[in-house]
RNA sequence: GGCCCGUUCGUUUAUCGGUUAGGACGCCAGGUUUUCAUCCUGGUAGGAGGGGUUCGAUUCCCCUACGGGCUACCA
């Protein structure tokens, strides 16, 4: 069998999208259970439309979800430039090449006209039975195309289908696909502007790249056939072909959006972007704290299983149990509850100490200038009760500060004015009490009075952390000092008498 | 509108003609826990509709409905 290779090639026209990031995944995970190559080209053919700053996002997302590819711009390797834009004059030949076996024609519409023809005509298409009545080098003398041609008008390349064909492929994942050579178009395969169309320039450089699997998204179902013609003009063996079911927005209809992300709450791009727009910028996954294995292994089960209950899975894992043929044919919802309960999954199975150093920022930010040891056991209390890592410290404060509220409904519940003494006596306690004797000071002091943990417990909880969530009391207590603890019980026990 | 692809619990998936249609998330209930959470146990809920083929269809075929994609000198 020949050598597997692979491509992931988005266009940089700004932030990588999840549904991107799962086309990259798919594609690394049959590349490695291949022993082949998974390689990135840019397709920055539209100049229009090209985000200065996108390809390094591009690149930097990859790099934070450890799928890298081993060839591409950046990384090398023997069939580069890995650039379209920096491929430019390969494509020229390969039109030129279609045009003198007449397989391609140059038109001469302006893109104004063609405009005005759709207007007027909702159905109309660029094809073999309008190409007659427009301005190309079929309908018009070689005189006169030649006349335009020297005359440096404007001037597009453009594919001539053939009429009356069945033109079929097999798709890994769908099967057999036929299309009518009469329903399809003539697409555009070189711009005005000397560059080449994705159409071109895709199916030149999967050639020269020697690509042998092409794993892209649905919405290039229906231009395959297009692409499998100009693999047969030019006398190319196609590769093999696998369209991915697209990524769903959670409720409503269509594919999930770029503007999702604000709509329902929840980030749809891997990382932040920030730009001198301020409209456009959004909060990414990494920086709302999810964890990127667990999202890889969210996104790898939405439009693939391994055929068997299996869902926790290591990259590893997943290279071992991947494949083309266990790909779902139709599209998913992105359901975000889903994706927080592998984060949650993801974070308590992580180092604690790895966990410090992943929120050591943000808890710098918030002004928690703590030893990254304490952060870590503060994940170590924490962590299976988040479901993102923001949400340790958004709901460990008191590990760093003493509490600005308390709990007033559980301390008219549990308060009982003769307990006063009680709360003070084990203040006392704790006051030098080492994190050895924490439970002694507090637990074991109740008992030997004879009194009850529930209503002590948790009072003392509100008054170290002014809520009734949260962590074990007693190691809460020994990460924050009995010190710290007896001040908070004090001054909560003022408090307590107000109420 | 046209062409192409699809359709199993609310969501995501398993099933490759014969199963009490399985798992996970969510939700509900119970247990563990001084609280919350984790964890454990149990429960809820599904083959879009209609025709065929077959001894037997979720599974194969057709029609309809619905969903998705494409329909640019964008990718």
């Amino acid at each position: 069998m020949s050598e597997v290779r692979v491509r992931f090639a988005p266009s940089p026209t700004g932030a990588l999208h999840i549904g991107g990031v799962r086309t990259a995944l798919y594609n690394y995970l049959f590349a490695k259970k291949n022993g082949g190559t998974f390689i990135l080209r840019i397709e920055d053919t539209d100049q229009a439309r090209y985000v200065p700053g996108a390809e390094k996002y591009i690149i930097d997302s990859l790099r934070w979800f450890g799928i890298l590819p081993t060839e591409g711009p950046e990384f090398g390797g023997n069939y580069g430039p890995y650039r379209q834009s920096e491929r430019k004059d390969l494509y020229k030949q390969y039109a030129d090449k279609l045009i003198a076996d007449g397989n391609a024609y140059y038109a001469f519409d302006t893109p104004e006209e063609l405009e005005a023809l759709r207007k007027s005509d909702a159905e109309f298409k660029y094809c073999g039975h309008t190409r007659a009545n427009l301005k190309n080098s079929l309908s018009l003398s070689d005189e006169e195309t030649q006349a335009l041609l020297e005359d440096g008008a404007h001037v597009a390349i453009r594919l001539k289908i053939p009429v009356n064909e069945s033109i079929a492929f097999n798709d890994e994942v769908r099967g057999h696909v036929v299309f009518d050579s009469n329903e399809l178009d003539d697409k555009v395969i070189l711009k005005g502007d000397g560059m080449p169309t994705y159409h071109l320039a895709n199916i030149v450089d999967d050639h020269l790249m020697k690509i042998s699997h092409v794993i892209r998204g649905e919405e290039w179902l229906s231009s395959t056939p297009h692409h499998v013609l100009m693999y047969r003009f030019l006398g190319w063996t196609p590769p093999s072909f696998s369209h991915l079911p697209l990524i769903l927005k959670p409720t409503g209809q269509g594919k999930l959006s770029k503007r999702d992300g604000a709509k329902f709450g929840f980030p749809v791009f891997p990382l932040s972007w920030d730009s001198d727009h301020e409209e456009d910028n959004f909060v990414g996954f990494r920086d709302d704290g999810y964890l990127p294995d667990g999202l890889l292994n969210f996104l790898a089960l939405l439009g693939w299983s391994p055929g068997d209950d299996q869902e926790i899975l290591t990259l590893d894992q997943m290279i071992a149990l991947f494949g083309l043929d266990k790909i779902v044919k139709s599209g998913a919802r992105f359901d975000i509850e889903k994706a927080l309960w592998f984060n949650q999954q993801y974070i308590i199975h992580s180092d604690d100490l790895k966990l410090g150093y992943l929120i050591q920022d943000r808890a710098i930010e918030e002004g928690y200038h703590v030893a990254v040891e304490y952060l870590a056991e503060v994940c170590r209390l924490m962590k299976e009760r988040v479901h993102k890592t923001t949400e340790i410290i958004a709901n460990g404060r008191f590990f760093f500060e003493a509490p600005h509220a308390y709990d007033d409904e559980t301390i008219k519940k549990k308060y009982k004015p003769e307990n006063k003494e009680h709360l003070i006596a084990i203040a006392q306690n704790l006051k030098d009490a080492s994190t050895k004797d924490v439970e002694s000071a507090i637990k074991v002091y109740i008992q030997e009075q004879g009194l009850k943990l529930g209503d002590f417990m948790p009072l003392i909880r509100i008054a170290i952390s002014g809520s009734m969530q949260g962590p074990d009391l007693i190691e809460s207590i020994k990460l924050i000092g009995g010190a710290e603890s007896a001040l908070r019980m004090l001054k909560a026990v003022e408090y307590f008498e107000k109420i």
